[in-house]
RNA sequence: GUGGAUGUAGCUCAGCUGGUUAGAGCGCCAGGUUGUGGCCCUGGAGGUCGCGGGUUCAAGUCCCGUCAUUCACCCCA
């Protein structure tokens, strides 16, 4: 159908455009007073990239890509996340460390539409690269934390996990596995597939039988090697200097493999299913993945559509957009004429203006001028032209006024404090 | 990929167990003011009842398929 959009797709039309340029201001601004530095990479990849950055056998490279070949036989794939373009990016441009970057914009998954999932949504993130330090993971959970707060964001849940190191993880795997076989067999079918490709995700099972096994499974955060724990023990002690209230989540496990140490979600209570408004953690291993010199690096992805969808159920008030100044009402091919030059003189001034075009009554001109909520209406008709002059009036008290045509650029700037002059 | 719900005017919806020209509110347009908005009144435009097939004398209504939307699972922002 010619006139229907993709699946899991979204129109920002006019009416709600105002609310993304809002938020994107807000991102600019956190990240301009965190010092992080805006960059932009092609939403489409080396399909390469994603497969060994986010994992071959995680569910997002395995089921959820767009990938295609272009017209010379390459392989590509539009970004279904965005930390691995980042890397690759700094990497290919040999930027300097520490770097701090952030990126706005969409990304692409395959995935059966739901509450706060679509096949095209937009991401905020941040990206910290050539330091291991705990307070950096603060840092970022404090920037999206405070982010939060100033939309009067204060009861997101932020949750905390680590998933240690290939020194111990693999140990980890291991003693749970032990763990899990030893208990039998008495899981779900999803469970039998997760005992191989992510058994750490058991833990997280809504199954009651699954719940119960799990409930008694060695947890990650005691079998963290020194490095590890430390690490984590640090992290928590600065979200408490930070004032930042958090829960230690062991069920926070992620869907993407490059992840070390540090794992963080933040929740929502007012969406469905899909809760997470924010997502991250540590990924000290990536870089080396990609040929690149062995470089710290921590971040997060943040769901813009989902913050959209909690702040429409919150009580925040979006700022009112900005209001038509002047709205001019021409009668007659004469005024019509003398109407669009009066337009293009105020429009240079830098007033917000329109005009009709089509011709109508002057009833419906002033409909109209009422419809989009001008501060002023310029009326033009015969008896004005003879004289000279054109009744400007004041929508908001009704106050009409007959002023010089070669003065109403000057009379309205003098009621500049009934404008909405930037 | 799996399961449930829903598709009637631009929007939100009504349409009883199948029965004649498919309705309402809001919005839109016009008029009520031969040149003046917000309130009010009057009138008007606008519908392949998602699409295709079937049952029936007769289908918006029942059946099958299909597409779309939506919620949930898997998984994730």
């Amino acid at each position: 159908m010619l006139t229907t959009r993709p699946r899991g797709t979204n129109d920002i039309t006019p009416e709600t455009i105002a609310r993304w340029h809002h938020i994107e201001e807000r991102v600019r601004q956190i990240c301009r007073e965190f010092n992080y530095q805006e960059i932009r990479t092609p939403v489409f990849e080396h399909t390469e990239l994603f497969v060994r950055g986010v994992g071959d056998t995680t569910d997002i490279v395995e089921k959820e890509m767009y990938t295609f070949q272009d017209r010379g036989g390459r392989s590509l794939t539009l970004r279904p996340e965005g930390t691995a373009a980042v890397v690759r990016a700094h990497l290919q441009g040999k930027l300097p460390l520490p770097a701090k970057y952030y990126y706005l914009g969409p990304v692409f998954r395959y995935e059966r539409p739901q509450a706060g999932r679509f096949r095209q949504h937009t991401q905020f993130g941040v990206e910290v690269f050539g330091t291991q330090h705990p307070a950096v993971d603060a840092e970022i959970i404090a920037l999206a934390v405070e982010f939060f707060r100033r939309f009067d964001l204060v009861d997101l849940e932020v949750n905390v996990n680590s998933l240690g190191c290939p020194v111990c993880r693999p140990k980890y795997r291991k003693k749970l596995l032990d763990y899990l076989t030893a208990a039998g067999g008495c899981f779900c079918q999803d469970c039998r597939n997760r005992i191989e490709r992510n058994p750490l995700r058991i833990l997280d099972c809504k199954q009651p039988e699954c719940r119960e096994v799990a409930s008694g499974a060695p947890a990650v955060l005691d079998v963290l090697c020194a490095e590890c724990h430390d690490h984590f023990a640090e992290l928590q002690r600065y979200l408490t200097r930070l004032g930042i209230k958090y829960r230690v989540n062991p069920r926070i496990v992620r869907g993407i493999d490059y992840y070390t140490k540090t794992v963080f979600e933040i929740i929502s209570q007012d969406l469905g299913a899909q809760d997470t408004v924010c997502g991250g953690g540590r990924y000290d291993g990536l870089f080396a993945a990609f040929g690149g010199p062995p470089t710290p690096a921590t971040g997060f992805g943040m769901g813009l559509e989902r913050l959209l969808a909690v702040l429409e159920k919150s009580d925040y008030q979006f700022p009112k957009p900005p209001r038509l100044d002047v709205f001019v009402a021409p009668m007659g091919p004469q005024a019509m004429a003398v109407a669009v030059q009066l337009l293009q003189e105020l429009r240079q001034a830098g007033l917000r203006c329109d005009m009709d075009y089509l011709g109508r009554s002057l009833r419906a001109q002033m409909r109209q001028a009422d419809k989009l909520d001008s501060h002023f209406a310029v009326l033009l008709g015969e008896q004005e032209l003879e004289q000279g002059v054109a009744a400007v009036r004041a929508m908001d008290g009704g106050q009409q006024v007959a002023v010089p045509l070669t003065d109403i650029k000057a009379y309205l700037l003098a009621k500049q404090n009934q404008l909405d002059l930037p």
